[in-house]
RNA sequence: GGGGGAAUUCCCGAGCGGCCAAAGGGGGCAGACUGUAAAUCUGUUGUCACUGACUUCGGUGGUUCGAAUCCACCUUCCCCCA
């Protein structure tokens, strides 16, 4: 099966400008290729990492990766999808997230002579000349047909500033920028992203008179049609400073069981004949394939040692005895104790566990804390010094676990 | 440039000068049921010294015994006309 029959095959296709080019073009390791990344945060998450398995998937086909930074187009900020603006990032933040992500990438595509390139539209989008720009690529554009992109749907209903109505035209900008100077002819990204992409295969042919070609990713939304990569609103990132390895493997353990086989089919590198034979297993099963699944995902981002002690730390909690290993914890120092124990409430509050008192105190009342098993009602409760000793084990709700020693 | 409207807690959104820590929904958290799933039901959701006190309703001043609610100015946004 060669890649673009792949990708059709594990549903990563959303739209394609011209379906047998691009067959062509891919399948035979022609194609140049780039992802643009902007860098809102100091780390990429769980949304980029199925851009980032894109970028694999082609380059192992033969074809050069281009991995953009954006960090000229993370000055404007994409108000794709958005019902506001975004914050307004200063130069400096947006060189030192182009910087967390230029170093997570690496440790994930191989970049280097004859690999895979990476590159900073800050370097040609931020010395443009504004007059120049108009003349040269404004021209080109309609607004009318601006204003008629999907991208700008929700915003046309509650307000779009021209500082950011202009997005489009930089990320086609970039497009064509890349197509003069580094052969890239296609560009891949999310669907969400296909009207700005369009936007620059229409400026390469209007200033060159040549074709260039796009491609959409599907999105990857759950059975209820949200974003996946997301806990209450939190991203899941890659940096395991931010979402440590477990909690990583926590959420691609969680998933629904609706959603786990197109995750698996989306985002693992299992090859598509083993997919179908998983695919088949009995419902029994469905375990089995999340912690696959989990695994699988984790190993890719972490490693596989990472992967392993997740897993097991994993099962020890929810199945077997409570082997804390891996168990995340905090260690309460002497002067933090009173009479040779530590509040049940100060103790949730320093492990992080309840961000406010009274949030610590509904818990305790509500049922919803054990410590080594035992569940805690009384929110006077002592935690005594031999306790911590031996690493006391506390239990919030029914899936997250801490350890505090002393 | 002219005219009209809006800003409320994590989000949407209600809010009569005192009975407003502020309806309702969403989301979150916890409990029950379970399979570390989904659905459902229940409780909870500003802070603290928690049957009491304190700080919140875009900002700054003012009126009043008392303001989310009234007034002035400012900021931001939306709509209509040019």
């Amino acid at each position: 099966m060669k890649i673009y029959e792949e990708l059709v095959a594990r549903g990563l296709i959303a739209q394609v400008t011209n379906e047998p080019e691009i067959r062509d073009l891919i399948n035979n390791g022609g194609a140049v290729f780039y992802i643009g990344f902007d860098c809102t945060a100091d780390s990429l998450t769980a949304g980029h990492f199925m851009a980032l398995t894109l970028m694999k998937r082609l380059q192992m086909a033969g074809n050069r990766p281009i991995a953009l930074i954006g960090g000229g187009t993370t000055m404007i900020g994409d108000p794709t999808g958005r019902t506001d603006m975004r914050k307004m990032l200063t130069r400096e933040d947006i060189d030192r997230n182009a910087e967390c992500f230029r170093r997570q990438m690496e440790r994930f595509i191989e970049f280097g002579e004859g690999k895979a390139t990476m590159v900073n539209n800050a370097d040609w989008l931020l010395d443009l000349n504004y007059v120049d720009m108009l003349r040269e690529v404004g021209a080109c554009f309609s607004v009318n047909n601006m204003l008629r992109a999907e991208c700008y749907k929700q915003r046309m209903e509650k307000g779009l500033s021209f500082f950011e109505f202009n997005y489009m035209i930089m990320q086609s900008y970039d497009f064509y920028h890349l197509f003069k100077n580094y052969g890239c002819n296609m560009q891949f990204g999310g669907d969400d992203q296909w009207s700005n992409m369009l936007g620059g295969t229409e400026l390469i042919r209007k200033k060159l008179g040549e074709d260039a070609h796009a491609m959409t990713i599907t999105l990857l939304t759950d059975s209820q049609g949200k974003k996946m990569g997301k806990t209450a609103g939190n991203a899941v990132w890659l940096d395991p400073n931010k979402t440590s390895p477990f909690e990583f493997y926590q959420y691609w353990r969680n998933v629904s069981d609706a959603d786990v086989m197109k995750c698996i089919r989306m985002l693992t590198f299992i090859p598509i004949e083993e997919i179908e034979e998983i695919e088949k297993w009995d419902d029994s099963r469905i375990n089995e394939k999340k912690e696959l699944l989990a695994f699988e995902l984790t190993a890719l981002v972490h490693g596989e040692d990472e992967a392993s002690r997740a897993r097991d730390t994993a099962r020890a909690l929810f199945t077997g005895g409570g082997d804390d290993e891996n168990m995340p914890s905090t260690v309460i120092s002497k002067d933090q104790l009173i009479d040779g124990g530590i509040g049940i409430i100060d103790l949730l509050l320093v492990c992080g566990l309840a961000p406010s008192k009274g949030e610590a105190r509904r818990l305790v009342q509500q049922g919803g804390i054990s410590i080594n098993g035992d569940k805690v009602t009384d929110f006077n409760a002592k935690i005594t010094e031999d306790m911590l000793k031996d690493g006391a084990k506390i239990k919030k709700g029914k899936k997250i676990f801490h350890k505090a020693t002393i």
